[in-house]
DNA sequence: TCTGGTACTAGAACGTCGATCTAGTAGTGG
DNA sequence: CCACTACTAGATCGACGTTCTAGTACCAGA
């Protein structure tokens, strides 16, 4: 070769991968895909990497999907001023649930522990605003518990209900009908309908807040 | 061959599967070894049975987990007689709660549509004794939707935790700890510290129940 | 007593997964 | 120029969910 100019370059490494990289393409496909989506294979293809090089950034798929999930806690805006404790706590509970159900994969995830940097943050927010409240212990854990609880729960029955086809739901609700004697209340208030979610949880919510508040 | 007696019992077919036996035989699978442990060979080995005869009772590993599941709600004992509505519910809600911590893999299981008989006649309970206590609509749908979800978070996060080794936990700790300047609140009242889990529990539910009541 | 069909069974096989092994290459400090 | 670290590709391993092939036991009817 007789110059720069005219040897090709030598191949720079093209993007070299990391942790961030893998996180970011992981919610992407994640949100695309859902859980079953996500292999590693996949993961390292749309990175353009082969299975050792993202091996080498993450010990297993586990802390991909820690990574992911607590990623997206990280899309929680934490309140920056709120009237009284009940206004701070409402709406960190709302806008979590919120994320939650924007990323419905994320509570099929949520059998493990939650210590990403993300989450504690949050979490040490609710806490925090309920101990500035003048709650006490044990009401104090038992508050911030119920609270994160209750978000987990409504976050995981509503983003499984989302994830089932209008055709399974409308089979679901005909099997209750069909039942009607055995489930009379369910088949006639309609406990399977679609209905306004938003004001569902935001009414239990309510529910827990005062029954904390008159404690 | 001279006689019934003398000519050896034709291999009456060993123990034919069902799906009941399979059912009860994947829930003590599930308890020994958790979710990872149950694999469609090993749960047909246990059954002194072959990959295809288990596929003859059930169509996917999906199905088994969902009888499993539903079986497990069966253990979740309907109170007979309560001396008013919040006894009752605040009974079954305890009873549900118990019942998911006594086979903790079963929160793991729950990113998918409970519509199994157990799950239905107990959530018939709850609503119908809602009903009894005068609640109407809005407040009987979020007010079930609501109990049933801090149950099911509940279950979910302390499974989750009593999962967690020992050594994760108090990493877990120390974790927290050395971020005190970050996490004060978290640090302080010990988050993750090992507590009286059936007294927060009960404290929760007593907030939400005392939330609804007066609503 | 035969015959066809249904209920049920075993074992091998297929494709894919998470993870690891082998065998490197680019860039950096000495 | 050399060794070392950081990083990479592709083949490979064992296990999984599921399906295929090839039956066997039993029952109803002829």
């Amino acid at each position: 070769m007789t110059g720069v100019w005219l040897r090709p370059r030598r191949a720079t490494r093209a993007a070299p991968l990391s942790r961030e990289r893998i996180t970011v393409e992981a919610v992407a496909l994640l949100d695309e895909e859902h859980v079953g989506g996500l292999t590693m294979r996949r993961l390292a293809q749309r990175l353009n990497a082969g299975m050792a090089t993202l091996y080498w950034h993450v010990a297993t798929k586990e802390e991909v999907l820690d990574l992911a999930l607590d990623q997206i806690f990280g899309e929680v805006q934490i309140p920056e001023s709120a009237a009284d404790w009940q206004d701070g706590v409402r709406s960190l509970a709302t806008a979590w649930w919120a994320t939650m159900l924007r990323h419905p994969w994320s509570a099929a995830l949520l059998g493990r522990p939650l210590l990403g940097p993300n989450v504690l943050a949050r979490t040490e927010y609710l806490q925090s605003t309920l101990l500035r409240a003048g709650l006490t212990e044990p009401h104090l854990t038992a508050a911030a518990h119920a609270l994160a609880n209750y978000v987990i729960g409504s976050a995981l029955t509503q983003s499984t209900w989302q994830f089932t086809d209008t055709d399974t739901r409308h089979a679901a609700q005909q099997h209750l009908q069909a039942q009607q004697a055995i489930f009379p209340t369910l088949a006639s208030h309609g406990h399977f309908d679609d209905q306004d979610w938003d004001a569902t949880f935001d009414h239990g919510l309510t529910y827990l807040i005062n029954g904390i508040q008159s404690a």
